[in-house]
DNA sequence: TATTGTTATACTCTATAACTATA
DNA sequence: TATAGTTATAGAGTATAACAATA
């Protein structure tokens, strides 16, 4: 049975996903500062200049309502500007402020701090296959990133909900 | 300047790490369902057995007031019980529920449906080369994950916190 | 006195439903 | 009418501070 060890694989995968995932939520997310999405969508402003409420509801998986909230968070807090779109008077364009470029360089510079004193904890040869096996299965996991939102969606609906 | 290349390569670890962060939290989660984190302290009862409040906290790294509003949410739910020690009259001991144990069953079985239909939108040879590279990566990643909790705290201090 | 846990309070983050304003 | 966004409301999840009860 190949595929029986292949799924065990992928279950191995599926868990070891899951605890890197809540060690990052817990700890590489700065705690004090700010939330994992707050620093995404700062780091989506950061790159793509002032853009639609919409545009970063989407982008970040979240509804609109929850990403006018956010917005006013990070605008509260001196993170984010906002200003009307020209272009169309319903919409609002979102842009990231100075004092927000400064906060995610710094978020950027501790999570190297961190990120370096983890993989420091490792004997040499360790982290030098770890680079390696991270310089191949990287691509591949941005590529499967890109189709995540596509795929798990379809994959959804046969979910009975068997639970108040 | 060898060290360079190497900084890049951490850094984008770390933003693949995030993304798949980000992924799990939306998306492996089941939604409706149940969160990361009472899915996990659902997943330590289960193979735990009954434990006390104070070991759920330490071990899914939050406070002891948020571990019992996490379990009085499970038990409202179905999901878990409570039992006095008998050893200790301060202390509570958590357990699973028959409901807890199938409704855990039903969400890692939902879990490995969408890594399948996610691995499979990948080319077969892509599939075989992130296989391999798991197999070499994953025990150095948990590996890293036991030094985490260590290490993290202790980089942790040096910051000066500069927003409100 | 130390430990175990709860209550009180407050904040982020999330969603859906109902709304306003512009296209 | 459709789209962009907000407000209202509710709930999960988080923390710290102050407390009760037991060891």
């Amino acid at each position: 049975m190949e595929r029986t060890e292949h799924e065990r694989d992928r279950e191995r995968i599926a868990e070891s996903i899951e605890r890197v995932a809540k060690l990052m939520v817990r700890h590489m997310s700065t705690r004090q500062n700010l939330s994992l999405i707050s620093s995404a969508v700062l780091s989506t402003l950061n790159a793509e200049g002032p853009v639609r409420l919409t545009t970063l509801a989407t982008a970040e998986g979240v509804s609109q309502p929850s990403m006018t909230q956010l917005v006013q968070r990070l605008v509260r807090q001196g993170l984010a500007t906002r200003v009307p779109d020209p272009e169309d008077g319903r919409a609002t364009l979102v842009d990231i402020s100075d004092a927000g470029r400064s906060l995610l360089s710094e978020l950027r510079q501790a999570r190297r701090g961190r990120l370096a004193a983890l993989l420091e904890t490792l004997p040499a040869e360790d982290e030098a296959a770890l680079a390696l096996a991270m310089h191949v299965a990287l691509p591949i996991v941005e590529r499967l990133i890109d189709n995540a939102d596509r795929v798990i969606d379809q994959v959804t609906p046969p979910d009975p909900s068997p639970l108040p």
